[in-house]
DNA sequence: CGCGATTTTGATCAATGTCAAAGGTGGTGG
DNA sequence: CCACCACCTTTGACATTGATCAAAATCGCG
């Protein structure tokens, strides 16, 4: 949703505009505010994919909004197990935690070519004592992902494989067609392998496969070559056991 | 941990010293701010076990610190499903979300009898605008959660039904030890029936009991009527898969 | 003492994991 | 342009974990 009809003065940022200006951790920052954010901005950053970018057990000095691109949180066991936390989209705020000189909880890796905004966490405390509107921001923004968290949480402690698999492509169907003003076909991208899919979900990719066979052989979607089609959308949202409403919308 | 070793000021709150000061929202306050703060705050208020006291769908128009007792969040699926989302011990901080008019996603439920300080959603913008140490502090206990959150999901995503039970219960166990002076034994009350904690990982009652049952028969725990005794904290660790850091003890 | 809720146990079943191997696919260097 | 390689997907046979159903034992409490 486009916030009222004011013309948004961008911030020409290493000579283009913020793309996630209005989904972002900056939405409530305008005129002088504004200015002000962008010398608190440590830097912006590029990673290819794989790249791990916040590790687990390492102290980070610094925190992210994410530009383009797509990331993903998770956590790793002694023995190699993965649990995939979150996808992470533009305007994701990631790597703010409480002690700002701890090591971090989780990783992050890239999954496609992306683009960070960088802040240092060592002034984030000055800064919101100067800009009260952000400490609110960053709690809103962090409730939000709380209550992402709880959903995925419910998804998979108490969702059959079948219902995980069309709840989370239907999440990111939705979430990727909201901030992509192209696409509003029946397909987007989705660069995830079943894997991923499988990590997030609490599955084996092998299971993973043979659940997203039986959604494509009913005709409800098709995952190939990175490529989500979702062919009938109400029928996967009953299989994905979606209340009426589509509160996630908002992301 | 106590901080630096001046007299906390603790506010005199319906008669009595607030018992949560130095681990809820309010820790950061002192002095005036803190005087601030009680006009901040629009009551106290008592919950009966079994009390829900936040309804998932409904709006609140109000948040939450746990000053006394447990309660648990969780979500219902429409079969009735039920996943319990976290338990909340003194100090825990809830019913937060981005947008104030908003239903609130899941619903709180009282273990026993409980009491909570109630702060009105609809200055809380105001009030942070004037304190911005509550903005930054809100981040603070929102990242906290969300790191207890994303534990939990790889609680129920990537381990064994052995390993959630021995992980929930000894984390528990240092949760409650943690900020009650008196216990530092091996036994703790936990307000729990084996179908919470099943809906809690993920499991059915009748599993976690099989579970507990086993975990009894290595002598690492029992559990009964309500307590908790932990007879091989290590040994237990070990099954839980914890790494040999503890961090979760700064709740 | 009796009742509802909880715990415990057994027998059986279904969902999902494991292991293994055969196709695909895209990218890279010769 | 082809061949090869790494990585991903697909499928099959089988194993295992945890669910389901059902009933008995126990507990807390009025």
């Amino acid at each position: 949703m486009p916030r009222r009809g004011t013309k948004k003065p961008y911030i020409p940022i290493d000579g283009q505009a913020c793309q996630v200006r209005d989904i972002g951790i900056c939405a409530p920052f305008s005129g002088e505010a504004l200015g002000a954010l962008e010398t608190f901005k440590a830097a912006e950053r590029m990673y290819a994919p794989g790249r791990d970018f916040l590790v687990q057990g390492e102290s980070a000095g610094e925190f992210f909004t994410v530009l383009d691109g797509w990331a993903f949180l998770y956590e790793l066991l002694e023995d190699g197990r993965r649990q995939i936390l979150d996808f992470c989209l533009p305007g994701a705020f990631l790597g703010f935690q409480p002690d700002l000189s701890a090591p971090v909880t989780y990783s992050a890796q890239a999954l496609t070519d992306m683009s960070v905004c960088v802040f240092p966490r060592s002034r984030v405390a000055d800064f919101v004592r100067q800009h009260p509107e952000l400490g609110l921001r960053m709690a809103c923004v962090a409730a939000r992902d709380q209550y992402l968290a709880f959903r995925h949480l419910s998804n998979v402690g108490r969702r059959t494989a079948r219902e995980r698999v069309a709840s989370l492509l239907l999440e990111l169907f939705f979430r990727v067609r909201l901030h992509s003003p192209a696409s509003s076909g029946d397909k987007i991208v989705i660069p995830l392998t079943q894997e991923h899919i499988g990590d997030a979900l609490g599955l084996t990719s092998v299971h993973v496969n043979r659940t997203l066979r039986q959604l494509r052989e009913e005709k409800l979607l098709t995952l190939k070559g990175g490529s989500l089609q979702v062919l009938d959308p109400d029928r996967l949202a009953e299989v994905a056991g979606f209340e009426s409403d589509v509160a996630f919308l908002r992301h």
